[in-house]
DNA sequence: GGGGCAACCAAGCAAGCGCTAGTGTGACTG
DNA sequence: CAGTCACACTAGCGCTTGCTTGGTTGCCCC
C-alpha cells in the first residue's frame, strides 16, 4: 500500500484514470479497465491505491491543486486594478479547466461519489479556490466595475465558466483567453469589447 | 412490455426514478432500489420499462418536454420587446429547472449514460428548446439590449442558469424569478436593477 | 361467468464487480 | 551476499448486478 505518496508512477496512473472516468463515468469504470489502460493487471492496481475511491480522490485533488496554483500565480502577476484581476481570474480559470480538462470534468461530475472523508478534505481545497474568486468579485463590485448581488454574481460567473467544459472545442476558432475576455466584457458595463 | 406508453402509473414510476437517480446517480441506482421505492418487486419493473436505460430516457424526456411547453407558453404570453422576451425565457428556464428539478438534474448529469438511440431522439427535443433561446438572444442582440458573440452569449447564459441546480436553495430568501431578473440585469447594459 | 389483459410476484441465472491472498521478481542497500 | 523494497502477477472469493422465466392475481367487458 503506497498511501499518501506522490510518486511519478502514481501521478501517471492518476492521469490515465481521469481520462477513463471522463469517458465512462466513475461507476462504470471497472478496476480491470483501469488496470488494462495502465498496462498492468487489476490486482496490481491496489499496490498504488488503497481502493477505487482513492483513485477518484487523487484525480480530483490533482486538478484542484493545479487550479489553485495557477490562479494564485495569475493574481500575483497582474496589477491591482479590479478589472485586471477579474480578467486574470477568468483567464486562469479557463486555462486550468481546459488544459487539465479531464480532472476537472471528473471533479464537477463525480464529486458526489466521494466518500465523506475525502469530500471533507477536498472541500477545503475548493473553498480556498472559491475564496480567491469572492475576493476578486468583491473588489470589482466595490469599484463599480460590475453590479448586482455579490453572491449571485459569483455563482453566475462560475456557472458560465464551468459550463464551458460541456461545449468548448479546443480545435475551434476561439482561444480560452478570448472566452474569458468575452465573458468579462459581457458582465462589465464598459464599452463593448471590439 | 408496455413500450411507448404514457400510462399514469408509468408517469408516477418515472417521477420516483428521477428522485432516486438524483440521490444516488444512475449507475448506483439498482433496479431493486427502484422497485422498492415503487412498492413492487424488481422483476415487476420490467413490465413497465424494457430495461433500465428506458427508465433513464423516460425521466429525461419528461423533463425536457415540460421545459419546452413552459418556455413556449411564456413566450406566447409576453409582448414582443426583446428585453421582455429575454426576461420571460430566463424566468421560464428557472421555473422548470427548479420545480421539475429532479428530472433536469438527471438530464444534466446523466445524459452520457443514454444509449445512442435514446440520445438521438432526445437531442432533437433539446435542440428545439435551445432554438427558442437562440431566437430570443438574436433579437436582443439585434436590438442592442445585449452585446457580444451570439454563440458565446447563449452558452454563457445557459451555463449560469443551469448551474443554479448546484447551489439554489428553494427555502432560501430568493425566488427563481428574482434570480432570472438579476441575471438579465447583469448582462444587459441598462441601468442597474434597483 | 368466462376470456383477456395489465400488473405483479418468486426464484434464479449468468456475468461482472471490488478486492484479497499469496507469490515472484529484479533493483538497491547494508 | 543477505535483506528489503517497489512493483507486478495469478487465482479466485463473496457478492451484486440487470434481466428472464413461468406463473398468479384482480379487474373489466361482453
Amino acid at each position: 500500500m503506497n498511501v499518501m505518496n506522490a510518486s511519478p508512477r502514481r501521478k501517471e496512473l492518476t492521469r490515465l484514470a481521469a481520462q477513463l472516468f471522463v469517458q465512462e463515468g466513475f461507476d462504470r469504470t471497472t478496476v480491470r479497465m483501469l488496470a488494462q489502460e495502465m498496462g498492468i493487471k487489476s490486482g496490481s492496481l491496489f499496490h498504488h491505491f488503497r481502493d477505487k475511491q482513492e483513485i477518484l480522490a487523487a484525480v480530483i485533488e490533482e486538478g484542484t491543486q493545479n487550479a489553485l496554483v495557477i490562479a494564485r500565480e495569475a493574481l500575483a502577476r497582474c496589477d491591482s486594478s479590479p478589472l485586471a484581476r477579474l480578467h486574470a481570474m477568468a483567464r486562469a480559470h479557463l486555462e486550468t479547466l481546459l488544459t487539465d480538462r479531464n480532472a476537472h470534468v471528473v471533479a464537477l461530475y463525480e464529486w458526489r461519489r466521494l466518500d465523506p472523508e475525502a469530500r471533507a478534505h477536498l472541500s477545503h481545497l475548493r473553498d480556498a479556490y472559491e475564496a480567491l474568486w469572492e475576493e476578486v468579485i468583491d473588489a470589482a463590485l466595490a469599484e463599480g466595475v460590475i453590479h448586482g448581488d455579490r453572491f449571485l454574481v459569483s455563482r453566475f460567473v462560475m456557472g458560465a465558466l464551468n459550463w464551458t467544459v460541456r461545449w468548448y472545442d479546443p480545435d475551434g476558432p476561439r482561444t480560452p483567453d478570448e472566452l474569458a475576455d468575452e465573458l468579462v466584457a459581457m458582465i462589465t458595463r464598459t464599452a463593448p469589447a471590439a
